[in-house]
Parts: structure tokens; sequence; C-alpha cells
DNA sequence: GTACAACCTGGGTGCAACACCTAGGTCAAT
DNA sequence: ATTGACCTAGGTGTTGCACCCAGGTTGTAC
């Protein structure tokens, strides 16, 4: 039966962490009568293990509490398991290509700046350089620009 | 002198977006004597343009807000353009990085599972899929290993 | 004149996953 | 008795908005 910090360190990660799991009633410790301290026994370590498994394969907090008490109600969370895995996948590869996308941008306009120098603001002007970028990209109308 | 439903429809973003932004102080429309409606002119579509641009370069509300404090003091706002620009490329990168490991194990996990049967959780086991992918590929001890 | 839609206001909440801080209680060793 | 390291509950801050509320305003139609 450990305390928070010695259970956090035994799994690297923060005491905060772990309360933090706690108090959305991921981990459900007991508490010492005396003094009201959790008490993390083995049941929580094997909770805690399997939490931090089911976040290095990307499911969120809210997906793992599902699956969760799934589990807890004695059904089997493989379907959703399955499901959830795929929608992730699915959300991180578009996520993926708008970063791509963004990347691109900002490497070509890094690399365009070098050859421009820097210059005083004026009343019609904040940053020549973004400005100057945004209307060689053909963006200058934000009223029509498309989706991107 | 626009409102904010105007303004906000003409630069194709959502009326609260124009409030958010102004409550942080990155526009600063004119207020109507009568009622204390917002009203938007010139000065503040050459400012939202600017910010819009800004964004699509992946700077954040905050560097932005940072730029437009420079300017407006007159000094010329380029040179932390240049930096910030490199400094979230750089934070990007490493996003990317990241990202793709994680797709890469989702992508694994997912594949795996597809050979593998549904199975009740029991006391010892919450989600056997889960817990397989996690001791298969070496990550069983989460006290020692490494950061990922 | 009045009813109704569509607008406006400030201010509050919610999202994700924690990190950090506060104020005060506990525990073991010295 | 005093440290120092720990514990508690609860609140705040992070990012960029979206959404909701109660109540005031404006414009148009009947």
């Amino acid at each position: 039966m450990k305390t928070v910090t010695e259970f956090a360190r035994r799994f690297n990660v923060s005491a905060d962490t772990i309360r933090h799991y706690t108090k959305l009633g991921l981990l459900s410790p007991e508490r010492d009568t005396a003094n009201g301290y959790r008490r993390y026994g083995i049941q929580q370590e094997r909770r805690l293990r399997f939490l931090l498994s089911a976040k290095r394969l990307g499911f969120s907090l809210k997906d793992i509490r599902e699956i969760l008490d799934m589990a807890a109600s004695g059904d089997t969370p493989c379907p959703i398991v399955r499901k959830l895995i795929d929608q992730r996948l699915e959300a991180i590869r578009e996520e993926m290509r708008d970063a791509q996308k963004l990347m691109a941008r900002m490497e070509s306009a890094s690399s365009d700046w070098r050859d421009l120098p820097d210059r005083a603001p004026s009343g019609e002007s904040i940053c020549h350089l973004i400005e100057t970028w945004d209307s060689a990209n053909s963006f200058g109308d934000h009223a029509i620009s498309p989706a991107d």
C-alpha cells in the first residue's frame, strides 16, 4: 500500500498526475482511516499500468474511462477499443496533414524572409514580412480565401 | 463602421471570435456612444487581416500580441517575427516526430489486433488487446521505460 | 403600435491534461 | 521540539475559442 508520491515515482509520473487520475475516478485508492491519505495497492497498479499503456496508444483519458467502465460492468471493451483506435488514427492522420501544410508555409516564409530587410511599422503596415508573405501567397483576401 | 457580426462575416470568422480578439486587446474597435455597440473601421480591418495572416503562419495569439505591441511602440517587430517563427517551426517539427511515432504504434496495434479475438475482462486483465500489445512491445514496465 | 427576428452587451462555463500554488495537517528522524 | 518531506482539498492557469444566459436594441412587417 503506497502513498501518492511512492506510487507516482514507481511509475515515473508526477504525484499530481496520480491525484488527477484519482479525481477523475480512473484510479480508486483506499484511504488511510487515520489521516485520509490515499493508499494504492496492487489493483491500482494494474489499473495504472493499463492506463499508461492505453495512453501510449493514443487513447484519451475520456476514452480510457469508457473502456474502464465497460470492463467494470463485465462487458468486453475490445470492440470499442478497436473502434476508438481507428477513430483516433483517422483524426491524427488529418492533424498531421494540417501540420504538414502549416510546416510548409512556415518553412517557405522563414526562408523567403532571409533575403528581406527588417522594416519599421507604419500606419499601413504592421510587419511587412507577414503582410508580404500573405499577399504573395494569394491569401490576401481573407474574406474569400477557402478553408485550409 | 461595422458591427461585430458584419465584420466577422466579412472575414469569415465567428462573431464570438471577433469578441474574443477584442477582449484580448488584439482589436480595439470604437464604441457607438448611443448603445455601446462595438464599431469596426478600416484600421481594425487591417489589424484583423494581419492577425489572420499571422495565424496562418503558425503564430499564437500571444505571439501576435507581442508583435502588435512592438509595432505599436514604433519598433520593428521583424526580428522577433523571425525568431518566433523559427521557434514554432522547431516545436512543430518535434510534435510531428512524436505524432509519427504515435501513429506507428497505433497502426501496428490496430493491425495486430485484427487477428485477435475479443475477450471478457477479468480480475487480471482489463483489455487483453492493450495489455498484450504493451508487453509485446517491451514497455510492460512503466516504472523503467524511458521517455517517449 | 406591436410583434418578431436578428442583433447587441457583459459575463460565465466548458474543453484536455495536467502543473503549480495555497493553507494547513502528518510523520519520521534527530 | 524542530526540521524536512510528505499529505489533504481546493483553486488557478494554460490555448482558442464555442456556447449559453439574461436582458437591451434595432429594423421590418403587419
